[in-house]
DNA sequence: TTATTGGTGATTGATTATGATTGAAAATGG
DNA sequence: CCATTTTCAATCATAATCAATCACCAATAA
């Protein structure tokens, strides 16, 4: 084991886990702690993460420092440009499903066609919605999670059962070559719910997501039709992975104005 | 869990639900107050977040006017007075149904219980109750009505067959000595549906509604239990009818202040 | 061989985070 | 207004963690 090849594992380790201690590193890499206090040193420095009392967190979970406000704008305009590639592919008529989180909501937000139906499992994309005046608006109901904001569980999926959509737009913590994944029990199996009734699969993410893999597996790529994001693929093993099971991969960089 | 990680859930949490208590983010987060108060002031320092006696809440709402839509609501200042009789019939543990309607939604607001479930079929109310901390939410999905900003329709009849609540609190456009009537059949159906799985069923109505008679009738006085109001009984037939059934009569004038 | 260099593990005094305690301050309810 | 209760800030003790230092080892070059 190089030093390198460690700090990288790390580095890795942390962008995955969000966090990590150094004790648990230490035996994890077979090697002392002032080893990996230095090493934590060295990527802190380097701005790969954010060393804090006992290991280290992954700089975005440390959003704290960095005003929140300034981060969280800035978050909502890469995941609005995402929302903007996406909702062209809504067409008037269509009945859309959209699944809770942030980037769905931007579309809810950009959504301007008429007479769409929208299903959604969000307390707050509902909300938005209620104000647009051409839209159809279905709630899925569920219990709340306030972690997310989305509504889930049996109930969801039952209702979920029972309905049949053109296209479903879901967000996910980890996109790999694999496929998607999201850290909640409960929630990936109510996305699993939203991708058997839907026709066409739009998963959408940023591209921190990419290479991510978190708890529990929500579906493969051959359950997904789109997927949408920020910016150009760089993963090859991503790349293939999307190719061989005829996933489109969209994005819209900030191009045209 | 490291102190910045705590931190951030910290800010994260005040942000979404607008306020937070010391001793709840202590249990939430497995720590002590005197660490809560700590992250706080920091928190606090940093322009995160404001703190209050007995906890902190988000830095955008230091005052609460009333909304928008508030203002144009009629008999504001009843329905809010109503509320905030019928909001002590809830206790801590209980399973709470809340109907859509302006009502109601003062009943959300107003809810300061720790430990209530709360099912609703209003989006308004699933929204304002996001943000409270102590409330297990779960909304009944179904679909939107612009009119009334509920949710109705046969999904919410089905999931609501499927639970029971210990309190329901409904509203109606008309209240007669027969019982309570609204104009829309969707609606009623759904109405009926809550009250078959409510325990004890409370019907909110302002003064205006009495002696009207709407459209589809809901229930009959029988199935009510109490009825909140803002005013004395003054229709002897009306009071009759309640007596005949049982039905408890409450009323909250502006009394104490 | 010998010196040097870079990385490592161990040690230790210093630092930091935390929970408990207590008197002070603030909210609450007459 | 006062009494009561709740919450707070300040302080302390403790335990965990850290930075600094030193010694060691292996690889390399003179």
């Amino acid at each position: 084991m190089f030093a390198d090849e460690r700090k990288a594992q790390i580095a890795t380790y942390v962008q995955t886990h969000k966090s990590a201690t150094v004790s648990m590193l230490a035996q994890m890499l077979a090697t002392s702690e002032s080893t990996i206090r230095r090493d934590l040193q060295e990527l802190e420095e380097h701005g790969q993460l954010r060393r804090t009392h006992g290991g280290a967190i992954a700089v975005e979970v440390a959003s704290f420092e960095p005003t929140w406000q300034e981060k969280h704008v800035r978050h909502a305009e890469e995941k609005a440009r995402i929302a903007r590639c996406a909702v062209k592919r809504i067409a008037p008529g269509q009945t859309v499903l959209l699944d809770g989180g942030t980037t769905t909501y931007q579309i809810a937000k950009q959504l301007s066609v008429d007479g769409v139906t929208v299903i959604t499992n969000s307390v707050d994309i509902a909300s938005e919605l209620t104000a647009k005046a051409g839209v159809h608006l279905v709630v899925l109901g569920g219990e709340f999670r306030n972690t997310t904001g989305a509504l889930v569980g049996p109930f969801t999926e039952q209702m979920l059962s029972g309905v049949h959509v053109d296209i479903a737009f879901l967000g996910a913590n980890g996109v790999d070559p694999t496929g998607i994944t999201t850290p909640n029990t409960l929630e990936a199996a109510t996305k699993r719910a939203m991708v058997a009734c839907a026709q066409t699969v739009c998963v959408v993410a940023d591209r921190s997501k990419f290479g991510q893999v978190s708890f529990v597996r929500i579906c493969e790529w051959k359950d997904v039709d789109v997927l949408y994001s920020d910016a150009p693929l760089d993963d090859p093993e991503l790349a293939g992975a999307l190719q061989r099971n005829d996933v489109i991969y969209a994005y819209d960089a900030q191009d045209g104005e």
